[in-house]
DNA sequence: GTTTTTTTTGAACAATTGTTCAGTTAATAT
DNA sequence: ATATTAACTGAACAATTGTTCAAAAAAAAC
């Protein structure tokens, strides 16, 4: 046996993958050339074709890895019982992850429609999970009379829109730490559910 | 003098923008050809240069006309005078109004960063009017003891953020109606600030 | 009916797009 | 050293991109 299979490609890959994220978030899907792609990471474009098929699973592979990724290091956790401080927790969580990862949360919202439909499908069914992961949370809450809540499904996505709008406005204006930010959240959505 | 100025031009126009605005929600700016949009007109391309300078500018007036229309659609309206109402007020509107033009809604935090540097500025002062009326609605309700809340400007964002979050998943859910929908926003809305 | 002006066509422009692939380079195992 | 195979190049492909413009068509004014 000669060269095995990944010697160089265990590097180039993730590299191709990480430029492709920076590009995708800055300019779009629609409007990165594979051309531009490889340039930055400093092949030529033919050489992509050895890593991807074409160019949609860069941008699928991104965003399933992202969506699994999050639920996993989710259920890595070890969650607090009380509703409320698991609701509290959630929050937390949520703010943490997504403002560390400004890139994915973008693309994985913006460029949906650019997938075709079994991707699509994919990323609707993890989201679908990491928004049954809050909707429980609150139903549970309801059960043990802990939150007041008609439409717990309704009240998830609401909650979810409203923590997604952090990554829109957190790094233009500095003067609220994260912790704060995370006190601010906590205490909206405890009041909206109590 | 033969011929008056926008004979026809008065019509073209706006079918150009209608057309537009369909194609961009449905595929993305970044997606759609300038022969694409005048094939659903009925032109050849050429003749589209005679309404737009170019491409962006058929969006950004999209844009800068559908914020426009937003704030001149409220300051019409007359408004309640007690705080609380004057909220439950705002999340009503907020939801007409933004549920009853998807599209434009879907483009005008989809597309803005194909946007030129001038043309994205007048779109960040329009957004900041809005979100200036809500955080107005806040204070003013902190100031009369009606509302309990730190930070109006970040709740504002976290506010406006929610209600935005309605648009993705309505019309896939039938199951209730606008006026359950806004009733049950309203009541989150008022908990998180009293 | 003739003139004037608006509106549209149709073809052309250079640049760029995603993708393919035969051939070259380079690393590894023997 | 040699054989083997992974990794990459470089050029080509046909299709499409935004934009321009002289010429033609169509409508309105006289």
């Amino acid at each position: 046996m000669a060269r095995t299979l990944g010697s160089y490609a265990k590097l180039t890959k993730p590299k191709i993958s990480e430029i492709a994220l920076h590009l995708f978030a800055e300019r779009g899907y629609a409007a990165v050339s594979m051309r531009q792609i490889a340039s930055k990471v400093g092949l030529q474009v033919g050489a992509l074709y050895n890593y991807f098929p074409d160019k949609q699973t860069i941008l699928s592979e991104l965003l399933i890895n992202h969506m699994e990724n999050l639920l996993q290091t989710w259920h890595r956790q070890t969650l607090p019982e009380k509703s409320d401080k698991l609701l509290e927790f959630f929050v937390d969580f949520h703010i943490d992850y997504h403002l560390n990862r400004p890139e994915e949360v973008f693309i994985a919202y913006m460029e949906l429609r650019n997938l075709n439909p079994d991707n699509f499908k994919k990323i609707e069914k993890l989201r679908n999970k990491y928004e049954l992961i809050l909707s429980k949370i609150l139903s549970d809450g309801v059960n043990k009379n802990l939150f007041t809540c008609e439409e717990t499904k309704i009240a998830s996505l609401a909650i979810i829109g409203m923590l997604k709008e952090v990554n829109t406005w957190y790094k233009k204006d500095g003067r609220i730490s994260v912790p704060e930010i995370k006190n601010i959240y906590q205490q909206i959505v405890l009041k909206a559910v109590t």
